[in-house]
RNA sequence: GUGGCCAUGGUGAAGCGGUUAACACAUACGACUGUGACUCGUACAUACGAGGGUUCAAAUCCCUCUGGCCACCCCA
């Protein structure tokens, strides 16, 4: 039986990664427009910056991380989200010697050991973005607007911004008390997952789907009414600037982060077209990430998008494009001509294809056709001779002469456009 | 990790115990001698996800495995 991939684990064919490419670029282009670079980091890192920084408790952490030891007795780990990695880089690097202020890029592959589903594999891949170094909510609100602007670009308006706060570390525990409190009395309408998570995490009770859960935690405090007032005044500044920008975005108290370095400011895009795959791109604040890792005091933002999902909501975009002109020949001797007449064309630019196989002049322009090409041109003894021929526009048969030279076929495609 | 549904050629699929495994599209070549698209002809699954079993006989029934999709979970 012939091999296949690892479950989890795709191929990407090249009409899917014309449409990859086409996303990527566009985040290149939206993200260089806003002062930010691109770093490359790794894809193995040891696994301790994975569980000291996204959450030994986490179920990325728990169950989904490839972690394995290599041939050096080393606990290594394939990266399971970018801004662990980043950050190390930008800690080990000293980046912020420079600048504190850096503002960085990613995108590729990503790794989580998770059961497959449409826009959800084992190897995924984001594309992602930081700002570090600025508490200001103005960086909050540029990054939240740098994301639209993106999801603008690519001319999709489907996912939305959603957007909360989680507090700090100062007022977090107060709502998670206050949460705890509500729910201690109804506890036991809640379902199984929830009455653990009523003391392991209990704002995850707050996007349960279950009904008894929905229906139990409907009227909870929420989040915002718990921040302190250096979080509430941040919280309220990010909206004021979102709504100087006029940047479109609704309030989910009830959102919350499988990652436990987020603070403050949190927000997701999301979408309804994706199933269960609700999230398109999510992110937030993490104050405390960079000192957690070992660097400075230092704060930071991001987000990241997943791509499949991404590309999903640009299914049915097409992005193909056709050669502007087939060289189809008689004999084998204008096919040398034909050869040298098609390096040239390359040479300038133009997209051109011809026959690699001496067929049938039938199956050259048949060929001709399945590749869409905008031109045909047949060559044979009379346009050897002549050093002429007639160029056929496939759309419509319209035939117009023209020399067999480089020059002659621009000028006749930049003519007939 | 849990539950449900599914698995026939390049694609969409019919077949539900004995068939040359239908049909359509796609593909290749030709009819049309130097010109595609339309039409017509010919070719194209020893093969029904893999491995076992039941049976005189299995793509069709049973078991196991693998993969896909959906929901849960989790998350981008």
């Amino acid at each position: 039986m012939a091999l296949k991939a690892v479950k989890g684990f795709n191929d990407i064919l090249p009409d899917e990664s014309r449409r990859w490419q086409y996303i990527e670029q566009t985040a290149r282009r939206v993200f260089e427009l806003n002062g930010f670079g691109e770093i490359r980091v790794p894809i193995v890192e040891k696994t301790e910056l994975f569980s000291r920084s996204i959450g030994d408790a986490t179920d990325i952490v728990e169950k989904e991380m490839y972690t394995f030891t290599d041939k050096g007795d080393n606990s290594v780990t394939l990266r399971p989200e970018g801004t662990a990695g980043v950050m190390r880089s930008f800690i080990e690097n000293k980046i912020y010697a420079l600048d504190p202020i850096a503002k960085l890029y990613y995108m590729g592959p990503m790794f989580r050991y998770e059961r497959p589903q449409k826009g959800r594999y084992r190897q995924f891949h984001q594309i992602g973005a930081e700002i570090t170094g600025v508490n200001d909510p103005l960086a909050d609100a540029q990054l939240l607007n740098m994301l639209t602007l993106f999801f603008r670009e690519i001319s999709l308006t489907e996912p939305t911004l959603q957007i909360n706060s989680l507090g700090c570390p100062e007022c977090r525990p107060n709502y998670r008390r206050a949460l705890q409190q509500f729910l201690q009395q109804r506890i036991e309408t809640l379902c199984d997952d929830c009455k653990r998570r009523f003391t392991t995490n209990p704002l995850r009770t707050l996007d349960c789907k279950i009904p008894g859960c929905a229906e139990a935690t409907a009227a909870a405090p929420s989040v915002l009414e718990h921040l302190c007032n250096e979080c509430d005044n941040h919280f309220n500044s990010v909206k004021r600037y979102l709504d100087l920008s006029a940047t479109p975005y609704s309030i989910n108290s009830r959102m919350v982060r499988g990652l436990d370095y987020y603070t403050r400011t949190t927000f997701e895009m999301v979408t309804g077209l994706l199933g269960s795959q609700s999230a398109v791109a999510a992110g937030g604040r993490y104050d405390g990430l960079i000192s957690q890792l070992g660097g400075p005091s230092i704060p930071g933002i991001g987000f990241a998008m997943g791509l499949e999902r991404v590309a999903l909501l640009l299914e049915n975009k097409d992005f193909t494009s056709n050669p502007e002109l087939f060289i189809a020949t008689i004999g084998s001797s204008e096919r040398d001509m034909a050869f040298t007449l098609m390096d040239g064309l390359l040479k300038s630019g133009i997209r051109v294809e011809m026959d690699c196989e001496s067929k049938s002049l039938k199956s050259q322009m048949r060929r001709a056709d399945k590749l869409k090409c905008r031109f045909s041109v047949v060559i044979g003894e009379n346009e050897i001779a002549t050093g002429k021929a007639v160029f056929k526009r496939m759309e419509d048969g319209l035939q117009s002469e023209s020399a067999l030279t480089v020059d002659g076929i621009k000028l006749l495609l930049g003519a007939v456009k």
